[in-house]
RNA sequence: GGGCGGAUAGCUCAGUUGGCAGAGCGCCACCUUUACACGGUGGAUGUCGCAGGUUCGAUCCCUGUUCCGCCUACCA
């Protein structure tokens, strides 16, 4: 009988090509109600459809497959849908760019034109991501592949708008919101990401209009802003002011005059100068206040953030000023406006002043904040099912340090602004009757933009929306049969928060549905816990009744090696098809498992890849060798009667079954993985496959065919406890070896057998590694070759270690490479020998030929002085009488019995010292 | 402003009932020992951020503090 023959370096391309293929083919992958086992389902975060893998994805999907195929393996029922987002403003504007190229925009061809447009650019890129999954290796039931506009989908959106808003959760207002002025549309309060800036206070003169000499100096940081006053604000307990309160001042720049208002939320007595301007049209703080004080609200910026000629006459400013400034954004108004202040002598002074501002988290755009009518979702009612979820357990947030944080946001959730004034989305099933809303469409071009720019349509608040599952046929108040849609579409999370339940067919109620809701895990990073997360558990108990899964798995960020976020402008980025192409898919896979500690960021450096593909190498010919001494009888013996070394890799084996078990219950990858490298790279290759290498290559022993059993039992048991990491390089390899079934995919996963237990074995193990370290040691003290035969004696102080080493010895004298003599130190040379000691044990090493002697002398004197002070600290502790009395009785039996050993090494390195000398002396 | 996390070997990080401080990579020396040089053997390296406290004993528990990171926030 012959084994097949394996190359000498494991090359993954070929291999990873040839399984992922087969692996799909069998359709090993396909999840389905009617297989047996406890479901175990995962529905995967949606990338965005016309994106590609990044390395966060990488780690996000490397972590979910581990997960799905451990189940799989341990018999669960198990899914794992894929799918991706649509991606409503990042792919929008992917879009917009290319046509602008082309000299187009999505105005010039129209709604339907472009969103049609949208759908080629999906169809062209929208597999790219899919591809790359595949190749990773994601054993993801491809046939289920879902996307958040898919038909179905994007009925579950429907139906939950308007069952939110039948049920009086969805609304539409005229609120401040976050604008982005670039993509011209609203944004959630998490879309905005803040920045610290360096900007400037500005301290600004309103005389009073009682007193013109005296005035109140109120601080900004947006002068330009003024322009849209209307009120003053001071703290009604502060003395300097209060008596103004009811009076008026002129606002500078215009025409009018605004009150003095008193105001304890708004004003900071300590800050600045203890009274503030009130722009309610252009401040969040500011419009809560105008609500307080019921003061009208005066616009002076356009959707654009651009000064709007018509809204600055309104406001009363002076005519000169406002042509000035009309069109110009506030960046390039303000220095014009401080100008004029100082001119009149009303800048009394600026200073720098750190703030924050926000951006848009898609174009980094600073958004502004602005005065339009939008849906909202009211919140609050969804939040408190989704605490109560998270605090009673029902939902288990890992590691258990985010749990805080999800409820503290979950306490303070405000209204969710949920309509987007783009055309790629889901679009918002309202519609107004032309009739009984008339007047309230309002359409206009901004200035100082070509005439063939898109009227800017906006539905003032006030009109009356019909919300339905279609398009009304006649008004219910008028009858009249002409309808206008709301143009909106809605923010992209609103459809990816039904997910776990629109991706198995609700609102049908299927069978899938039943059979894998709620997921069992959801693994997503840090930044999405709110924009997703959170609004998963709050639909999820909505619409399911039932928590979406039960538990969230949260992964850290990736970073580059020196910690920096990477991006494509630092050009940090690692691009994990680049590495996958270099290192292997399996070394980028099990890289990243081994990184994900809980509560770090992920520093990823090429050379832990490299490290991890060496580590896919050793695996690789330890495989080989296997297969080079399989030739010849195997027959399965008890473990018990097997020989030592087969008993203590089983025992080891049996260990690491459990260790890597464990940990991935409790969601440590990075110790699972480290289990695995610590058991194969250092117990299998190291030490286990170099003990048996005598009994293979002797076709006469009696142990052979039971150790060739072992051989091939425990490395196939390895590669199925390593497949979820590695699945690549472990089909590769158990495929070759003696194996039942056709894929490890759908094996079982190891579990731990009692009969493969051997602390005796383990123990005997120990002694073994300790002496052979010493001879090695020695070795390399006396410059002996690695192949150089020696004579070396072996003694242990302890009667049954003595005893072990005499079961031992024949390898002993395999490792040590030589001859060994057991019998006790007194009947030992005394000359020429170099002897170590440790805990009891002294190996002693014929010294033959020229040889420097004083490498091992230091390295004597050097233990010596060691021991000395570790003597030192276990006589101090045990002198010291509260010690004594206080400690714990096994502890201090344990520093004894160190005491004692310790003592007695220290004699016998002496003595070894003393020869030595002679030996130099002489 | 508030909250959270981190600070341990040159680098990246493990390290929970408080009782000899570890791994990987890198470094040094030696080695073509027929599974593997993507390898083997041996070795060097730490006031466990700083200052207090609790304790017989602290990398671990408590308090304060510094630095870094993240999240969050309406001080104009």
């Amino acid at each position: 009988m012959s084994s097949p023959q394996l190359d000498k370096t494991y090359d993954p391309k070929a291999v990873e090509a040839r399984w992922s293929q087969v692996w799909q083919e069998q359709g090993y992958f396909h999840a389905s109600p009617t297989h047996t086992g406890q479901p175990y389902s995962i529905v995967i975060p949606p990338p965005n459809v016309t994106g590609s893998l990044h390395v966060g994805h990488a780690l996000n999907h490397s972590i979910q497959d581990i997960l799905i195929r451990w189940r799989r393996m341990q018999g669960r029922n198990v899914l794992w849908l894929p799918g991706t987002d649509h991606a409503g403003i990042a792919t929008q504007n992917v879009v917009e760019k290319q046509l602008m190229g082309e000299g187009a925009s999505r105005e010039s061809l129209g709604r339907e034109r472009f969103i049609e447009r949208v759908w080629q650019w999906k169809a062209t890129s929208g597999d790219t991501i899919i591809r790359q999954q595949k190749r990773l290796g994601e054993s993801c039931d491809w046939d289920r592949l879902r996307f958040t506009m898919d038909e179905g989908l994007s009925k579950a959106v429907l139906e939950v708008f308007v069952r939110l808003y039948e049920d009086g959760l969805i609304y539409r207002g005229e609120r401040l919101i976050n604008w982005c002025p670039r993509c011209l549309t609203a944004l959630s309060d998490i879309e905005v990401e803040h920045e610290d800036v360096k900007g400037k206070l500005y301290h600004i003169r309103y005389p009073l209009v009682d007193d013109p000499q005296t005035a109140l100096i109120v601080a900004t940081t947006r002068p330009e802003t003024m322009l849209g006053d209307t009120a003053v604000a001071v703290h009604p307990e502060d003395p300097r002011y209060n008596g103004l309160i009811g009076k008026r001042v002129r606002l500078p720049l215009t025409s009018r005059t605004i009150p003095i208002v008193g105001d304890a939320i708004l004003v900071d007595r300590e800050f600045g100068t203890g009274a503030v301007k009130i722009t309610p049209a252009h401040d969040f703080n500011d419009f809560e206040a105008g609500e307080r004080h019921q003061l009208p609200r005066l616009p002076i910026l356009d959707h654009q953030a651009l000064l709007d000629l018509d809204a600055l006459n309104t406001a009363g400013v002076e005519s000169e000023l406002s042509t000035s400034i009309a069109g110009l954004p506030g960046s390039k108004a303000r220095p014009k406006i401080e100008q004029v202040l100082k001119d009149r002598g009303l800048l009394v002074n600026v200073e720098d002043h750190k703030m924050a501002i926000g951006k848009c988290y898609r174009c980094k755009t600073v958004v502004e904040p602005y005065l339009s009518p939008q849906w909202f979702v009211k919140i609050k009612p969804l939040a408190e099912p989704a605490i109560t979820a998270v605090e009673d357990g029902r939902i288990r947030i890992v590691p258990e340090g985010w749990t805080n944080n999800y409820l503290g946001w979950m306490r303070e959730i405000k209204d969710w602004c949920i309509s987007r004034q783009i055309w790629w989305g889901h679009q918002i099933p309202a519609w107004y009757c032309t009739t009984c809303n008339s007047g309230l469409f309002l359409s206009k071009v901004p200035m100082g933009t070509p005439v063939t720019a898109h009227a800017f349509l906006t539905i003032l608040q006030g009109a009356k929306p019909i919300v339905a599952r279609s398009a009304p046929t006649s008004c219910p108040a008028c009858n009249g049969t002409s309808f206008l849609r709301d143009p909106d579409v809605l923010d992209t999370w609103f459809s990816s928060a039904l997910w776990p339940f629109s991706t198995l067919g609700w609102p049908e109620q299927t069978v899938e549905l039943k059979t894998y809701y709620p997921t069992s895990t959801l693994v997503t990073g840090l930044d999405i816990l709110f924009f997703w997360v959170a609004r998963m558990i709050m639909m999820g108990l909505k619409f399911m009744d039932e928590v979406p899964f039960r538990d969230v798995y949260i992964h850290a960020l990736v970073r580059d090696a020196e910690g920096q976020k990477m991006s494509k402008s630092k050009g940090n980025v690692i691009d994990p098809l680049h590495v996958m192409e270099e290192f292997g898919t399996d070394a980028l896979r099990f890289t990243l498992a081994s990184m994900a500690s809980p509560g770090r960021d992920i520093k990823l450096a090429e050379e832990r890849i490299e490290g991890n593909r060496n580590f896919a190498n050793k695996i690789w010919n330890a495989a080989r060798f296997s297969l080079m001494n399989l030739d010849g009888p195997r027959t399965a013996v008890a473990p018990a009667d097997r020989s030592f070394p087969d008993r203590w890799i089983l025992s080891r084996l049996n260990h690491t079954i459990q260790l890597v078990t464990s940990e991935l219950e409790n969601y440590r990858f990075d110790r699972a993985a480290n289990a695995l490298y610590q058991f194969i790279w250092h117990e299998y290759c190291d030490w286990y496959l170099e003990l048996i290498k005598p009994t293979l290559q002797n076709a006469a022993s009696p142990d052979a065919p039971g150790t060739r059993q072992t051989l091939v039992e425990t490395l196939e048991t390895t590669m199925r406890l390593l497949h979820p990491f590695m699945p690549f390089l472990t089909e590769e390899i158990w495929q070759t070896l003696p194996h039942q079934g056709e894929s490890i995919v759908i094996q079982r996963y190891p579990t731990s057998d009692t009969a493969w237990i051997a602390p005796d074995m383990e123990q005997r193990f120990g002694l073994l590694e300790q002496t052979i370290g010493l001879v090695r040691a020695s070795r390399v003290l006396l410059n002996y070759p690695p192949g150089q035969q020696i004579t070396f004696y072996v003694s242990h102080n302890e009667p049954q270690r003595q005893r072990h080493l005499e079961q031992l010895q024949k390898y002993l004298i395999h490792l040590g490479r030589g001859t060994v003599d057991l019998t006790p130190t007194t009947t030992w040379p005394t000359d020429n020998l170099l002897r170590l000691v440790a805990e009891g044990l002294s190996v002693g090493i014929v010294v033959t030929g020229e040889v420097d002697l004083n490498k091992a002398l230091d390295r004597i004197l050097k233990e010596q002085s060691e021991q000395t002070k570790e003597i030192g600290r276990l006589e101090g502790k045990l002198g010291n009488q509260e010690f004594v009395a206080k400690a714990p009785p096994e502890v201090i039996t344990d520093h004894q019995d160190r005491l004692t050993s310790l003592r007695r090494d220290q004699a016998m390195l002496a003595n070894s010292e003393q020869q030595l000398r002679a030996m130099l002396g002489g």
